[in-house]
DNA sequence: ATGGCCTGATCTTCAGGA
């Protein structure tokens, strides 16, 4: 069974390359992140097309996450139970459904945007918010992950140059012990392979040739209960979909599980 | 080749991304 999360960078853009990936790539449950639509917007149809049934939490411009797969789609929950709102909004960045034997919460962690900003604050309370969301199925039996764009490097490692990231979000201790906290409901984290270099990578900004330049980040992240990461048999970025014209500026996570 | 920001809405300018 493969599995991935893919930040997209709204779902209509990149609806062709979304589609093209599917089927290529031959994954049967993807995680999305950054959906930018409506849910009215969502392409159903299209991925249905394709063997996928979709469970969709968006709202609009901003955020939006869901859930596509081939295998079964159940159990979906809406919202990060019990989840803090920013400037009184619950916004839709987390979304759980079982999918054949896994249960997998794509999830889309707020940016943070400064250091102690309101949105910093609300990052951290949003983490902990999952940590607690979560703590039930991490201890579980049944293989569990929580995959997506979690915005953190986990470790200095997980950027191409950790002096330029000094005073910024992504690689505070703050935002780092949030990840550990979660770690310590029963996950770890499924660390790919690069296809190149030396560093997986998931995102390179589209500026400055980041991409060609292998300046990225490690920042969509899967993690998994023993159950999942006993399953894993591979897992890769592939830094092929962030090639050519119109790429997301972030690239799939795959992984293969003997489940 | 992998190439110098992108997306959606408030819509020709801006917020947000990370």
């Amino acid at each position: 069974m493969r599995i991935a999360t893919w930040n997209v960078n709204s779902i209509t853009v990149r609806l062709p390359r979304l589609l093209d990936w599917l089927e290529s790539s031959g994954t049967d449950v993807l995680c999305v992140q950054e959906t930018k639509c409506t849910d009215e917007q969502f392409p159903r149809e299209e991925l249905r097309e394709l063997g996928y049934e979709s469970a969709v939490h968006a709202d609009g411009r901003w955020n939006g996450v869901a859930v596509l797969s081939k295998v079964g789609l159940a159990d979906v929950t809406h919202g990060l139970p019990d989840g803090p709102g920013y400037d009184g909004v619950q916004e839709p960045r987390a979304i759980a459904a079982t999918c054949g034997p896994v249960r997998l919460w794509s999830v889309y962690v707020p940016n943070g945007r400064e250091v102690g900003h309101d949105h910093y604050a609300y990052k951290l309370r949003w983490l902990e918010a999952l940590r607690a969301a979560v703590t039930e199925d991490a201890a579980g039996q049944r293989p569990f992950a929580v995959v997506g764009d979690y915005n953190v490097a986990p470790t200095d490692a997980d950027v191409y140059d950790r002096a330029l990231f000094e005073g910024s979000t992504h690689v505070t201790e703050a935002e780092r012990s949030a990840l550990a906290a979660l770690r310590g409901t029963g996950l770890s984290d499924v660390v790919p392979r690069p296809l190149k270099y030396e560093h997986p990578y998931t995102y390179w900004d589209y500026r400055q040739l980041c991409f060609p330049k292998n300046r990225g980040m490690r920042i969509d992240l899967v993690y998994g209960n023993a159950p999942f990461a006993g399953a894993v048999k591979d897992s890769y970025v592939d830094r092929e979909a962030r090639k050519g014209k119109g790429p997301s500026d972030h690239a799939p996570v795959v992984v293969d599980l003997d489940v």
